[in-house]
Parts: structure tokens; sequence; C-alpha cells
DNA sequence: AATTATTCCAACCGCAGTCCT
DNA sequence: CAGGACTGCGGTTGGAATAAT
């Protein structure tokens, strides 16, 4: 057995010879980083020899991409992010490293615990199956429009504290705008109430320059209001059947039905993603880092609360058959 | 304060696909 | 072309940390 207890199964030439296993200690981690900085990566398996490590190639190059490379981001998983991963979990199920693709510095490892302790939880609490139409249901009209909320929120009081701080005496914002590195943008329309009015829409960079012309902005546009309130040009894109097209896996006929300014994640399509991949960052994400810290995670701070407000709006699903 | 339960996440495994000789 | 080595992926495990009792 290993440190860890586990069972020590020889399934190659390597694990016959001496290798260690388990925790790796902070000398192990300075020689990996030591060699990759001179040697670069690859070939992990001599990789390991060459650096004095008594580790299989496969434990490199897990810890190195895992924990030790320099790009790896740490810390909580931002609520754009969470909105991201449910979004992309939704589209292509377990693909954690095509997922983790799309969240710059998160590794395949991190969204797939990610999904596992967090999302799993709540579907645990629900007592349905992770997998359940229901439990995605709610993962579409529930979850994703109140991430989008909150992270409205949240940025809509940076911009609030921007806003006085500089002093600036702009006009109310009415709604705000989270641009993406490339057209991406996610809208909510603060005139309307409706929790399902939030949107995710596609619009040129020409449509919308940020003041800083930054690819990304979390700042008041007032002056798109009519924009966003104006009837959508194509009356399909929220009908269901342009739905199914995206989500051909649910069949959204009946009273699965979206509702009426659904939210929509039409906008986002894969032929976008390999965009936003270039930019190596979704800036987004580090732009609204600091106002969603206080609201750091749906499922950590404030959990309770999240957790009693979700149950509600679940059991009023059970009650009505409908959102 | 002590014990138990739960959560988190680093690290492991087996498998499949690709590369190399 | 065949077979072994390597790489990458998704699933799983178990110990540390934290929360609840």
């Amino acid at each position: 057995m290993d440190e860890k207890g586990r069972s020590l199964k020889n399934n190659n030439m390597e694990d016959e010879m001496d290798l260690k296993r388990g925790p790796w200690t902070a000398e192990e981690d300075f020689k990996l980083i030591n060699y990759i900085a001179t040697h670069g990566e690859g070939r992990w398996n001599s990789l390991s020899r060459c650096a004095g490590l008594q580790r299989t190639g496969k434990s490199c190059r897990l810890r190195w991409l895992n924990y030790l490379r320099p790009d790896v981001r740490r810390g909580n998983i931002t609520l754009e992010e969470q909105l991201l991963i449910l979004e992309l979990h939704s589209r292509w199920g377990n693909r954690w490293s095509k997922i983790a693709q799309y969240l710059p510095g998160r590794t395949d490892n991190e969204i797939k615990n990610y999904w596992r302790t967090r999302v799993q939880k709540h579907a645990k609490q629900l007592k349905c199956d992770v997998n359940s139409q229901q439990f995605k249901d709610t993962m579409k009209y529930l979850w994703m429009p109140r991430l989008v909320e909150r992270i409205q929120s949240a940025s809509a009081s940076a911009s609030a504290a921007a806003a006085a701080a500089t002093t600036t005496t702009g006009s109310a914002a009415t709604s705000s705008c989270i641009t993406t590195s490339n057209n991406q943008f996610m809208t909510y329309d603060y005139n309307n109430n409706n929790n399902m009015g939030q949107q995710f829409g596609v619009m040129n960079n020409n449509d919308y320059i940020t003041p800083e012309n930054s690819s990304v902005a979390v700042s008041p546009v007032s002056d798109l209001t009519d924009y966003y309130n104006a009837p959508n040009p194509n009356p399909e894109y929220y009908s269901g059947q342009v739905a199914n097209s995206y989500y051909p896996e649910q069949n959204l006929v009946g009273p699965q039905m979206l509702p009426e300014n659904y939210f929509d994640y039409s906008g986002l399509l894969d032929e976008d993603l390999p965009a936003m991949q270039e930019q190596s960052s979704l800036n987004w994400f580090e732009n609204i880092d600091g106002a969603a810290s206080s609201s750091d995670s749906l499922w950590n701070i404030g959990e309770s609360d999240e957790d009693f407000w979700f149950l509600q709006q679940q059991q009023q699903f059970n009650n009505n058959g409908s959102f």
C-alpha cells in the first residue's frame, strides 16, 4: 500500500521500480520546476528520470499541469466561471478537458472537482439525479439566471463604487453589460424584473466599445438600454424550436417550452469559443473578480441563503409544474 | 473540548488514442 | 505493419481541513 493506503498495482515496468507515490514534497516540486524551466515539458518518463525524481512520468505531468504550472489559476471559482462551467457542461457533458480549455488557468481536474463537489451536492439536496431532465431544467431556468443576476448585481455595485470614486455624475444605469474578449456579452435588463429576462447574445465590438476600449468591461451602459429592450429582430430566437436546436438533447416542448425571454445562450456558439481561447484569458472573469469576491461563490459564501432560495424555487416548481 | 460528519481537492488508476521504432 | 512506450482523459479515492453536534 502507498502513503494514501491505495493498493499498488504494477501495470507497467516503471511501477516495478521503487517509485514514490502520494503527496509531493517541496523538494520534489523544486526539482520538477527547475528541470522544466531548463529543458521544457514533455517526455515525462525521461523527464522524471533526468530530473532525479522517483516518480512516474504520469505523476510528474499531473503535478506540473494541475499544480506547478505558472499559469494555473488558484482560488475560488468565480460566478462567471461557474456560469460558463454550467453552460459548457450542458453542451458537452463530462468533457472536462474541453471545458477547461475555455477557462484559462483552470485545470480539468479542478473543474471536475467543482462539478462533483458543488453541483452534484445540490442535485443530491434536491433528491434528483444530476443527469435528470429536472435537474438540467433547474440549472437552466434557476441557477444560471440566478448566477447572471448575481454577477450583474456585483458588477453594478462595482460600477457604482467606481463612479463614486471618480465622482462621475453620469445618468443612472438601467442595464449593465459584460463584454468578453471577442464579441460575447452578457446583459441583464434592470428594467425587467423577471429573472428570466437575462440573456446571452452576440454583438459586434463596433456596437459597443468599452470606455477603455479594453476587451472587457463591466460598466454601466445606460445608452444601450433601448438596444436591449428592443424587440428581438429574430422572433424565432426565443422559440422552442430554435432552443431545441441548441439543446437537441432536451425536448423543449409542451410544459418544458422555454419561458418567454428565457435565459438564452444561443449567442455562445461553438465557433466563437476558439476565439475566446485565443485571447488567452477571459478578461471578464478577471475584471469582475473584485466585485464578485463578496459573493464569491454561489455555493460557498452565503450558501445557506442560496440553498434556501433554491429549495424554495424548486418547491414552487414542484407545486406548479413550471417555473 | 471532544467527537463525528462533511467538504474539498490532490493524486491515483485504468483505458484509449497517438507516437515512435 | 506490429508492438511497445507515451500521453491525455475521465473516474475514483482518501486524507486534511472544516463544520456540525
